[in-house]
DNA sequence: ATTATCTATAGATCTATAGATAATGC
DNA sequence: ATTATCTATAGATCTATAGATAATGC
């Protein structure tokens, strides 16, 4: 104990990394800072000369998880009809964890301070930007609004399969938002 | 202390009203046992002779959150075009409270027990059926399935406008998706 | 006699802080 | 000397239970 500020960096990263991934699978208030602290490999007593508070942490983690979420894919040109399948794939239902959290969060940032609600802005302009870069270059009208409808979609079926007690319904509802969105806007006939 | 059968009746709806209530705007876990008791004009102790524990009253409230919401409208056909347009509303955004808890509380479900989630389903199925019978009667193909698009956007959309900090973003999100999706599907040249 | 509700509390959390310990870095 | 982390704990929760109290209803 004692340890150089290389380090301090470091700890620091992996604390706000441990918080993203939990976060995203337990909820903002699901999992204790002692908890976060363990599974870093440490004990709460440091916790506070990282953080300010608890919430200095969410903000922190949030703002983690959703810059992860757009690193790879962002310089990239993506293809919509992949995204919109990858978005609505039972891999992404079943692993919050890894997934977008401006799915998995949404409620919970609702009922939190500015400065969640603010990280959280910041990530749903950059996914609302990547969805309209990937919309069709045919598609020219309202492109920024349809992006919008998209990602509203997505986030919507996203979480209501992850709601659902029934696994069938669960999987209609992705397969069916995903068939119907590409129908509409990814294909070479998207009408709107 | 010491009431009668009746009495006990209207208590324990009273208690579910209030939860009903304060799980829409606070989350499933956003107010205590206490809590509900008292704003129910009762104390802690009297609430497990009503409910074997704190998990069924969250079922039996998310239940009566959910028929509250599908009461008035279920019998008559509703006009799809307005219903878009109030559950996408500023009024709606605002008052979760006595909103839709299909949408303010999606995440807190998806982290819940079995039975929370099949009272969720349940009501999650009338509510597809609901905006399926408001489709227009020209629209005849996969009427089911363009029901769960609009709602999962519906879902989408509001829930992302409750967890923006940017009201003119919020506003937005709303304004757009409802705009788009009374095209889409509710108005008489609904292309799909 | 039964029971609907109350007061009081046990036991398990959770955030945040105080003070000790053992390295870093001037 | 400074500081990154640790152990320990104060104080505030929260769920659930025990036992008392005062009505109901046979």
């Amino acid at each position: 104990m004692g340890h150089s500020q290389a380090e301090k960096l470091a700890t620091h990263q992996r604390i706000v990394d441990v918080a993203a991934k939990r976060f995203r699978e337990l909820g903002l208030e699901g999992i204790s800072v002692a908890d976060v602290m363990a599974e870093a490999g440490l004990t709460v007593g440091g916790f506070y000369k990282h953080f300010e508070s608890r919430d200095h942490l969410v903000v922190e983690a949030l703002a983690a998880a959703l810059s992860d979420a757009h690193a790879p894919e962002a310089t990239a040109r993506p293809n919509l009809k992949k995204w919109i399948r990858a978005y609505l794939s039972v891999l992404h239902r079943d692993t919050p964890t890894d997934g977008c959290a401006l799915s998995s969060l949404v409620n919970d940032v609702s009922r939190s301070s500015e400065d969640v609600k603010e990280a959280y802005s910041v990530g749903l302009a950059k996914q609302f930007e990547i969805v309209e870069k990937a919309l069709p270059p045919h598609v020219t009208d309202e492109r920024r609004k349809k992006a919008i409808l998209i990602f509203s979609a997505c986030v919507g079926a996203l979480s209501l399969s992850r709601a659902v007690a029934d696994k069938k319904l669960s999987d209609r509802i992705l397969d069916g938002v995903a068939e119907q969105l590409v129908d509409l806007f990814a294909s070479p006939k998207a009408i709107v």
